[in-house]
DNA sequence: GACTTATCGACCAATTTATTCGAAAATTTT
DNA sequence: AAAATTTTCGAATAAATTGGTCGATAAGTC
């Protein structure tokens, strides 16, 4: 191995898939060696424990997100475009961060302090990028928003309300539509006539 | 509950549905009792033990594929269809029933007996099936089969190929696609011209 | 060949978990 | 409604699992 980040990366990835398969609880540092084909104990050598692993895989998880959402939103210029992607990259990256998510969720997992932080965090980071989007749009005299503050959390809210179903039923059953009726009813609510 | 038979089925199809997600070992009976809304000693009553559960539902799978498979067949009236029926819906059913394939491929299961016992019994079921479809063609003179006996070893000795990547990726990435291939291989060599 | 880095197997303590058991509900029979 | 039976359950337990430790040892570097 290189470095040790290197190979904590790769343990990232690893456990990764097998946490998303079976979650936190149910997966065995053994499993994870397995995965890595190494012993059990090498992987103490680079985490303290199962749950710093963990960790590290919501904090990666949530960065991807963070990315992928960045990259969404500068892909385009305007306002409403930016907006619409960024609430659709949202929703489809969600739902292949079943770590994130399940550690915001699972009320198993409410114990770790951490998914706290990192919940609260990025909560805050969203909040802003959305902020941002309405107040450039408001500039482009695009959007009328009277309190950029409050539609931001309105709009952060609604997003919260579909994450919801993704963790209860994993069928992605109209996750996309409703998506769309939101964005129709927040568009023609927002956009000046 | 009406008697002890109706229970047991709801056992069945409520520790299926927990067994198929998360395998026979990280299955918990309280999991099950959860899942049935019950005390966890209560299943006891219904049950010799976990083990005696999963055998259960094991079975259970094993006969939703024969059912199905029986009932394709009977659908149509052609050999030709027959055997194509019976090839598609055997693979479309498999892939459903997970705690069966699961039984069937997953090593760390392979020291419970009941499973090679369903397997074997349902092996040589099949292999009776397969060997009718064959008869019937050759006395239509649509087949043309020497000895049908090999003939359907053959066919079923394909099927199990095609069983394998089902357990080891859970990804149907072109499972119809190999279908249809060894179909179309199998019908031009055994057409009569 | 000393010194550091990385890996591992054996072990342990704590937790989990399948299963048991006696007793209490709930239901049926008398 | 008492007696008998069936069904449910919580508490207890014995066995297995599992996260984590530690000393040894291999692999690599100076």
């Amino acid at each position: 191995m290189i470095n040790k980040e290197e190979f904590r990366r790769k343990v990232i990835i690893t456990a990764g898939a097998i946490f998303s398969r079976y979650g936190f609880k149910k997966t065995t540092m053994d499993e994870i060696a397995k995965g890595l084909k190494m012993g059990k104990s090498s992987i103490y050598y680079y985490f303290e424990s199962k749950e710093e692993i963990f960790e590290a895989v919501v904090l990666h998880e949530a960065n991807i997100l963070r990315n992928e959402l960045t990259t969404a939103i500068k892909s385009v210029e305007s306002p409403v475009e930016k907006l619409k992607n960024y609430v659709f990259v949202r929703m489809k990256t969600f739902e292949k961060l079943s770590n994130y998510y399940n550690a915001i969720f699972d009320k198993n997992l409410d114990h770790f302090d951490f998914v706290e932080n990192i919940r609260s965090r990025y909560d805050l980071e969203e909040l802003a990028i959305i902020r941002l989007i309405l107040y450039h749009g408001a500039r482009k005299k695009v959007f009328s928003v009277s309190n950029s503050e409050y539609t931001a959390l309105a709009i952060q809210t609604s997003l919260k309300g579909l994450e919801v179903p993704l963790f209860w039923q994993k069928k992605e059953v109209n996750i996309e539509d409703r998506l769309n009726a939101i964005l129709d009813v927040l568009f023609h609510g927002i956009l000046k006539k």
